[in-house]
DNA sequence: TCTTGTTAACCAACTAGTTAGTTAGTAGAT
DNA sequence: ATCTACTAACTAACTAGTTGGTTAACAAGA
C-alpha cells in the first residue's frame, strides 16, 4: 500500500545517479550491474527496462557530463571577453563542473587511460569539442598578441589533466589518511586550486622569456 | 624433446612483461589471468607458480616502475645542479621513463582514478616519494630565489598528470584515427613535448608578474 | 460511480557463460 | 633421486542479461 511506485522517471534518475557513482569508483569493467541496481533501490530488471545494457548506461553517463562541460566552455569561447579572461573562465568552469559532478574526473581519467575503449566516435567527438574551445581561446590570445606562440594541444594537456587528477587525488587522501610522509599532501581548497591553475596557465602563455 | 623448458627466470620475466601490457591495456579488473598466461606462452598454473595471485602480480608491476622512477628522480633531486636545471632533468627523466615503459602511464592513471584502490601503503609511499623529489627541487629553487613561492604539490599536479595523459592520449590517437575534427590532435613528437613541459614548468615557477 | 481495458512500472528467479585459483601429476636437469 | 619447471583439467563462485510474470495508475464506457 505504502508508496510502492515512484513518480515517472524517478527510478530512471536513481539508476543514473547510482551508475555514475559506481562507474566512478570502480570503472566500467569492475562496476557491477547488481550493485548499481541495489544502490538505486531498484530491481535489476528495472534497470534493463530503462537502459538496454551496461554499456548504454555508461555512455549515457559519459555524454551527460560531456554535454554539460561542452556547452559551458563553448559559451565562454564564443564570448567577447579578452583571451586571458576567457582562459580564467574556462579553467573555473571545468573545475566547478568537476566539483559538481564528482564522478566526472575518475571516469574521464580511466577513459583516457584505456584509450577511450568504451567510447563511440560520437562521444569521442564530444570530448574533442572541449579541447576545441580552449584551442579557440588560445589562438584568439595569440592573434591579439597577449599569448606566446605555444602549441594549443600541449597547453591543453598541461591544464585539463591536472584538474582531473587534482580531484581524483583529493579522494585518495580522504579515503586513506596517515600514510607515512604523506603529510604535505593534505587536501587543498578548491578556490586555491582554481587560482593556482589560472596563474600557472597565464604564466605558461605569457610572451617573452 | 625440443626446448620444453626455458632457462630459469625466463618464464617469470615473460609473465611479468605480459602482465604489464595486459594491465596497461585493460586495467586490473578487466585484465584476464588467462590472457596474461597466453601472452607469456605459459600455462596459467605456471603463472601461479611464480606469483601468489593476480593482485600480487599487479603490485609487482607497479613497484617495478615506481622503483625505477623513484631512484632516478631522487638522484636528480640530490644532485648539486641549480634548481631550474634539476627541474628540467626531472621532467626529462619522467618522460623518458614513461616512454621506455609504455605500461607506466595508463596503469598510474587508473590507480589515481580509482583512489589507489589496489595499492598497499608501502607502494603508495613509493608513489609519494616521487612527489617528494620534485618538492625538494622546488623548495631548493625557492630558497635560492629563482622560483616564486608556488605550492609544490599544486605545481607537481600541473606537471606529472600532463605527462601521463600525453602518453595515454598518443595511444588513443594511434588506435582510432579519423574522428571528425580530431585533426589538430595528431600525435606529437616526444622531444617537442619534453621541451614544452620544461618551458611551461619554468614559466610557472618564474618570479615576478 | 463503478467496472474494465491498457499500459508503464516493477520484481524473484533463472540461465549461460566466464573467471580466479587449485589439483594432482609429468618430465627435464643436475 | 630429487628438485624445479611445467601442464591439462577441474571447480566454486560470480556476472550480464532474460523470462514470465504481478501490480498500480489512469482513462473511457456504462
Amino acid at each position: 500500500m505504502v508508496n510502492k511506485r515512484r513518480t515517472p522517471g524517478e527510478s530512471q534518475a536513481a539508476v543514473f545517479r547510482a551508475a555514475a557513482q559506481e562507474f566512478a569508483e570502480r570503472g566500467f569493467e569492475a562496476a557491477r550491474v547488481d550493485r548499481i541496481a541495489a544502490r538505486a533501490r531498484v530491481n535489476k530488471a528495472m534497470l534493463y527496462y530503462h537502459y538496454r545494457s551496461k554499456l548504454e548506461l555508461y555512455i549515457e553517463v559519459l555524454r551527460d557530463m560531456l554535454r554539460a562541460v561542452g556547452v559551458r566552455t563553448r559559451a565562454i569561447a564564443d564570448g567577447s571577453a579578452p583571451a586571458d579572461a576567457k582562459l580564467d573562465a574556462w579553467i573555473a568552469a571545468i573545475v566547478e563542473e568537476a566539483a559538481a559532478r564528482p564522478w566526472f574526473p575518475p571516469i574521464m581519467l580511466r577513459e583516457l587511460a584505456s584509450g577511450a575503449a568504451h567510447i563511440d566516435d560520437a562521444t569521442l567527438g564530444m570530448m574533442n569539442a572541449v579541447f576545441l574551445t580552449v584551442r579557440d581561446v588560445i589562438t584568439q590570445g595569440q592573434r591579439e598578441g597577449t599569448f606566446r606562440d605555444a602549441d594549443p594541444l600541449l597547453t591543453y594537456l598541461m591544464i585539463l589533466p591536472s584538474i582531473l587528477i587534482f580531484f581524483a587525488r583529493q579522494r585518495v587522501i580522504v579515503q586513506r589518511k596517515s600514510v607515512h610522509g604523506l603529510a604535505a599532501a593534505a587536501p587543498r581548497d578548491v578556490d586555491e586550486f582554481i587560482r593556482h591553475v589560472q596563474t600557472s596557465a597565464r604564466a605558461m602563455l605569457r610572451r617573452h622569456t
